[in-house]
DNA sequence: GGTAGACCTGGACGC
DNA sequence: GCGTCCAGGTCTACC
């Protein structure tokens, strides 16, 4: 069956799919132009279906099982969050417009951040991408998903992404055994056992109305999240106040304004200090000089 | 607040 | 094939 969902205009699917590394892990994949995305979903019933979402002229279609009217409710929900179908980036865009660096964004519609339907997912992806090569934040994932997440009863090949539950019983040695993730098993772990317990609501968090550097204190509370984590999770819950500075980050703005030399943390967020709440979205999007 | 060393993995490299 | 080195953020202890 269909199930459509609007969405605030300007609008560009494969813009939201491009925005960054997520959709390269599983259970999200993608078609080679980016005009669609499969995601591989468990639904508040345990039930696992895959999602084809593709676009339409008022916003996205998802081609999914037949579902009950309550499921249907439940993917639209899921599919509003992980595309932000709702943002409204009128303000942002004014300002991208008389930036040279930063037209390009107006013109293909960017500025949205792919994320996963739970946070829980977005945190455990981003504990995984810390210190570490993308090949292997790929594998960590990947090796995550296919050991514990719930299977696609239609094809045993695909699996959901496991849930808190489901990795909070999994005894750490065995994690690190079969999934690899190196010193970062003890955080994915624990993280699993506070937000399966209920101790830690992470849910709660998606639509919080504490100020900025409130939720980002509470984010580095959480064990294998520091500042380079911290500002990336506050970037995919839409606060840009704080730049996901990490090593290339850290190369790209060498080599745009400081002539190679080293550059540290608070440099790049000088830099792009007059981008003000917008300045995560800045720095994510803009058009560098020398890719380093 | 800043700094140094340890953490873990896989790829690159030299032998 | 084996050993060594290195890159990649965060944690902890220390100043």
């Amino acid at each position: 069956m269909r199930i459509q969902i609007q969405a605030r205009q300007p609008f560009s699917l494969s813009s939201v799919l491009r925005s960054h590394g997520w959709i390269q892990l599983a259970p999200f994949r993608s078609d080679e132009s980016y005009e669609r995305m499969f995601y591989v979903d468990q639904l508040s019933s345990g039930r696992v279906i895959e999602m084809a979402v593709e676009s339409d002229a008022d916003g996205v279609v998802a081609n999914v099982p037949e579902l009950s009217e309550a499921e249907q409710d439940e993917v639209k929900q899921r599919l509003a969050w992980m595309l932000d179908l709702d943002l409204d980036l009128t303000a942002f865009y004014a300002l991208a417009r008389a930036e040279p660096k930063l037209a390009h964004i107006v013109d293909k519609c960017g500025g949205r951040v792919l994320r996963c339907p739970t946070f829980f997912e977005d945190v455990v992806k981003t504990i995984l991408t810390t210190n570490t090569l993308w090949g292997a934040t790929k594998r960590m994932n990947s090796n995550l998903v296919k050991l514990y997440g719930e299977l696609l009863a239609d094809d045993p090949e695909k699996s959901a992404f496991p849930t808190a539950h489901e990795l909070a019983m999994i005894p750490v040695e065995e994690m690190q055994a079969q999934a690899r993730l190196g010193y970062r098993t003890p955080y994915v772990s624990e993280l699993s056992k506070r937000a399966a317990s209920g101790e830690l609501d992470l849910e709660a968090i998606k639509s919080s109305d504490l100020p900025t550097l409130e939720l980002r204190k509470q984010l580095l509370n959480i064990k294998g999240v520091g500042p380079y984590a911290a500002a990336n999770l506050l970037m995919i819950l839409g606060r840009y106040d704080y730049i996901p500075v990490d090593s290339w980050g850290l190369k790209l703005v060498s080599h745009e304004w400081y002539g190679g030399e080293p550059v540290t943390a608070k440099q790049v967020e000088q830099a792009f200090e007059q981008w003000g709440k917008w300045k995560g979205l800045a720095f994510w999007y803009w058009d560098w000089e020398d890719e380093a």
